[in-house]
Order: C-alpha cells, then structure tokens, then sequence
DNA sequence: CTGAAAGCGCTAACAG
DNA sequence: CTGTTAGCGCTTTCAG
C-alpha cells in the first residue's frame, strides 16, 4: 500500500503538499496534476485510519438499531446509509436486540473505534445511557425512540397520534371491543402508541379496566405478536379487533388468528407499520405507514450538521405518520 | 478521553506495561492489578485507530449488498453481524444497489480504511472485481454469489439441488406441465436453479422441447415474474404449475394468476427463496427456504479464519436448501 | 519482567 | 505556495 510519502517522492514534493492536494490545500495547478499522477500511478488512497489518528474524527458512524431484519430497521438503515455515503461517511451497523447490556458494548465500541457520531434507536427508555458519549462531546443522533435523559438531537414518529389515529379508524368502523398489542414496555414508541390507542378507547367512553385487560405487550417479533393474539382470544370476552403497534407482530397475530379460524374483517386488524407484501395478504391490511426511511436520512442529515459544527440548540424532527385504509378494517360484520 | 500514557502515570508503570495488561504480555498480578485499577478509575479503554495504525489491521470488516431492505440480505446481515460480534470485530453495511460503481467506491473505502477483511455478495459476477483486495492481502469472502474470476473464499446455497428438490416435489404432488420462471440469463443463481429444474424434468421424462418452451427468464422482480406468467398462461397447452426462482418475482406471478382466475393448489405454485409473510399468502407458499442466516454468519467464520491466519486453500461452503412443503402445491385437482 | 525508543501514515502549525 | 517538524495513541523490538 503506497503511503503518502511514497507519493511525495514519486512527485518531486513533499508529503504536506500531496496532503494539501488530497484536502483542497492551496496547491499551484502544476504541482497538483504530478501529484495526482503519481498518485494514480501507484495506486494511492489515503489511509483513513492515519488521519484519524491525527485529525481525532474518523469518517465511520454507528447505527445502533434492535434487529436489522425488522423491515422497519432495514428500511431506516437503508436511509442512514443513503445519506451517509452522500456525505463520505461509512455506516457500522450493530444490532441491539433491545438488550441493554449490547447497546452498552456497542456504545463503547463506538468510543474506542473514536466514531464520528451515532445515531441510535435506544434499546430502553430509561435505561440506554447516552451520557459518556455526550461527555466526550461525540454527537448523538436519538431516532425512532427517544431516551428519557438524553441531550441529544432526535428524529421521532408522531407516535402517539398515529395510535389514536389507528384506534380512532377502528372505532368508526364498528368495532367495539379493541385490543391492542404494543411492544415492550420500556420502549418509548410502545408506550407512546399505547397511550394513543388509550386516548382514544377512554374518548369513545370505554372503561379503562377493559382497555388495560385487552391490552398485551410484545417483543417487536413475530413470536410476541403470536402469544399476545393467542391470550387475547383465550379471554372471556374475546376482542372483536386489534391495533398491533408493530408490523412484524402483527405477522404472528395474524397466524394465531388463522389458527383459530378467524378473518378479518371480521375481526378487525390494524398494523402500525408496512408489510412488505402487504398487497399479498388476503384481505389487504389497514396499515398506519411510518416514514421509516426518512427517520433514517433526517438523522443522518442531522448528524452531519452536527459533525459540520453546527452550534444550533438541540433539536427534535417529528415526522407524521399516515394512516393507509384497506380491507381488514373493513367492518365487524362481513360484508356480502 | 484517557490515554495509555495517563494510566501509565497513575499506575506508576510505563505505557509499554499498560499494553501488556490489554495485550495479553506477561506482567506480575501486583502490577497488573495496578494498572487495572487506574484504567478503570480513568474509564480508559484503548483506543482502537492508534492500535489499527500501529498492528496494521483494523477490527472492522465491510459487509457488501446489493440491498439491506431485501429481507434475505437483511438475514444475511444479521448472521454476519452476530458472528463478527464474537469475534469482537465490526461490520461496516454497504448496500451497493448491484451497481458495479457504487460497489467499486465501496471497496476503496475497505482498502482506505484498512478494514480487516471484506464480505461481498457480488453486484456482477463478472464485473465484480476483487482483485484489488486480493493483492493487498485482504481476506475476501465472497457469499450468496461468487465473481467468476475471483481468487477468494465462498459461501454459496446449492441452487442446482434447491431447483431440482422444487421440481421433484411439484412431480410427485402429481403436476405434469411445470413452468419454470427464472432470473436473468447471466446470474449464476438463475441457471443453477434452472438446471435443476431441467435435469428433474428430464428425469421424468419430459421431453425437452415442453421443458423449455414452459421456461421463461424474469429480472427477479415481481414485474418480470407478472409478464412471465401471463406468457406462460397464453400458451396453447398451458401449464398446470409453476417453479419460480425467486420470491418476489413469485408476488408478480400470483397477481398473474390471480387476475386470471387461477388459485392455488389448482395450480401448482412453488417459490425459491422464502416471503418472509409465506404462510400469511392465501393458500399458504410452498418454498424453497435459503438458509440466509446461516450464509452470513458461515462466511463470517470463514473470515475469521482466515484473519487468524488459517493457511488453508480456498475453500467454497455450500449450504442446502429445505423444501418447506405448504398448501399452494398440495395437488392439480383442488381437494374438497 | 520492565522501560525506553522508534515509528504506523497522516495533518497542521510554523517558517520561509 | 511549499517544506520542515512534531506529534495523534498505540505496540513492539531491544536492552537491561
């Protein structure tokens, strides 16, 4: 691997001059085609990890998310690292499974490896602590989930509006006993849907002891959505449909509904979230769509004004979700 | 940020015994307890770009695909990301959109900045050139698709079988006109999976004129598997089931049938590579099921290994596919 | 077993 | 505009 110096040599100047060319020093026009060619003739790309070490910034963030293979993740990655590569950073991905103790080493990681920055949906609310980053005065970008006490800039879903919206959509529609299947209860977006769908259910003057009994926490998986549908059906008085606060779950909601030999619409189900082949399952579902791409732009780009020295106050993006009317919502009584 | 140097001057030792403490080098326990305690007390941990500077390699690999947000390299990712986690390396994501380019400028960066080593599933099997990081010396694995020419490591699913284990199982479910869509005539996935669809055909003494005027090739998108069915279906004898080499261009092909009025198991309908919603379709896929998780964390093995120096020759992992055997292949006259 | 010293490749003052 | 110089924080001979 050819080195700067190399390259001085090969040009006649001096390994500050091949810098300047490579950083958009003030170079005389000749000079720098030398250095270029010479450059080219052998080869050269600077060695990012030496300009780290000496500049105390690397051109790598992190992207700490709980499980990549939720397409919501995948999808909010994908904008992170669109963004990224459009400002010359690289993404290390790091998966959490919303377990602290992970998130803990990965944040660590970060701060040996001397990241630029991190954007982070936080595997707890109260539990993710961001402060040691923050402290090292390393920009923190919270997305998707905010962390109680963090100083931090965030990128959020207007999640509580989007359950009201959901449960509120239900309601019009006739069904009367609606349950509602979030994720787990440290997570701000769980609490946050829930307390919509709450809102809601005590709006249309349903007692909160049959909301709370109709109400199961999941893990954000398919398996969690399974267990909770299967409780909610085995109560005495079953639900007539759900609000599932997670695309994934409502997959295993879905099942254990089949399992039982029930069909929406019928029996009601919402999905907080896209189905990537949500036009395959039959009937179509009523979806509340996040804009989990651009949480993740929005967050990179937040990032990058940071990492650029913006001196702003800190800030919070709230994007809106939108509601995506379809047939599992169609009404409590099949229509024929 | 704490240096060595600072927890050399608490400890009363010199910078050299505090990287031995880290480093595994023989230090007396008094000692050594001494220098804990004051890196401890600092909240020091090493700073990895000084340590990749000096040793020479990073801990940080590049993960190379074509698209995170397709669910099977999303899989794939995560089985990369929790074996290099044991391994206590990182994994920088690089979705390369199959775009020769982006995946070049992508493996410049590897070379920059010095990662340890590069896991790739290929933009081109042709153009994808490695060559670059097989001079320098960095391990390369290759997974899902190899680059014909390129001199590294594989981990690849046994498409060839996959295709004829589909192909067999339509057959004795007692389909006698199977269709085969597959991909674009140059993957070698595509003719893979074809050749194993042709060499059960011929098995069953098929004669070959109908195998191949039942083929088709799509773009592994839903669009070519719709364009390619409605072919099919517009053949004087058509069809009576269908082996599609990929799952989403199985979304366009059931939306053919559908439009036709065509339901499975009436028609057989088999899909290669599973829909992650599979069992949520109405009847429920038949699949050929990659082990996606297993190709990652396989090739991140193999890249440990290779890291610690295994001289081994090359060597390419083949992992079997499983016939997931559902209700849209469960015969050509629909039971009832 | 331990410390001193020499860089890894690059950039950022500072002179010239 | 250009070269010289001095490290960034760490590991690794080489003496002791």
């Amino acid at each position: 691997m050819a080195t700067i110096s190399d390259v001085a040599r090969a040009a006649g100047v001096s390994p500050a001059t091949v810098s300047r060319v490579f950083n958009g020093g003030r170079v005389t026009a000749e000079r720098a085609e030398r250095v270029r060619k010479a450059a080219a003739d052998l080869g050269f790309s600077p060695n990012r990890v030496a300009r780290s070490l000496r500049t105390q910034r690397a051109s790598v963030i992190g992207l700490l998310v709980p499980d990549v293979e939720n397409p919501f993740f995948a999808s909010l990655a994908r904008g992170v690292e669109d963004a990224a590569r459009r400002t010359g950073l690289s993404v290390v991905l790091c998966n959490t499974d919303d377990d602290v103790e992970k998130e803990r080493g990965y944040l660590g990681i970060a701060l040996a490896e001397q990241m630029a920055g991190v954007i982070v949906a936080a595997a707890s609310r109260t539990h993710t602590d961001l402060s040691a980053l923050v402290a090292r005065g390393m920009p923190v970008v919270a997305v998707d989930r905010r962390p109680r006490a963090a100083e931090v800039d965030a990128v959020t879903v207007d999640n509580q509006h989007g359950g009201e919206d959901a449960t509120v959509h239900l309601l019009e529609r006739g069904y009367r006993r609606i349950a509602c299947i979030t994720g787990p209860a440290g997570a701000s977006t769980s609490e946050d849907r829930l307390a919509g769908y709450r809102a809601a259910m005590r709006d249309a003057g349903t007692p909160d002891e049959q909301t709370r009994a109709c109400t199961r926490h999941g893990d954000f998986r398919a398996e969690g959505g399974h267990t909770a549908m299967r409780e909610l059906l085995a109560l005495p008085t079953p639900p007539d449909a759900v609000f599932v606060a997670d695309s994934l779950m409502t997959v295993g909601a879905l099942q254990a509904l089949r399992e039982a030999g029930i069909e929406p619409p019928g029996f009601g189900v919402l999905s907080f979230g896209d189905l990537p082949w949500a036009s395959l399952v039959r009937p179509p579902l009523t979806t509340v769509e996040l804009p989990s791409y651009d949480l993740g732009s929005s967050a990179a780009e937040l990032l990058r004004d940071r990492l650029a020295g913006s001196g702003k106050p800190l800030q919070t993006v709230v994007l809106r979700t939108v509601l995506q009317a379809r047939e599992s919502t169609a009404g409590p009584v099949p229509s024929g």
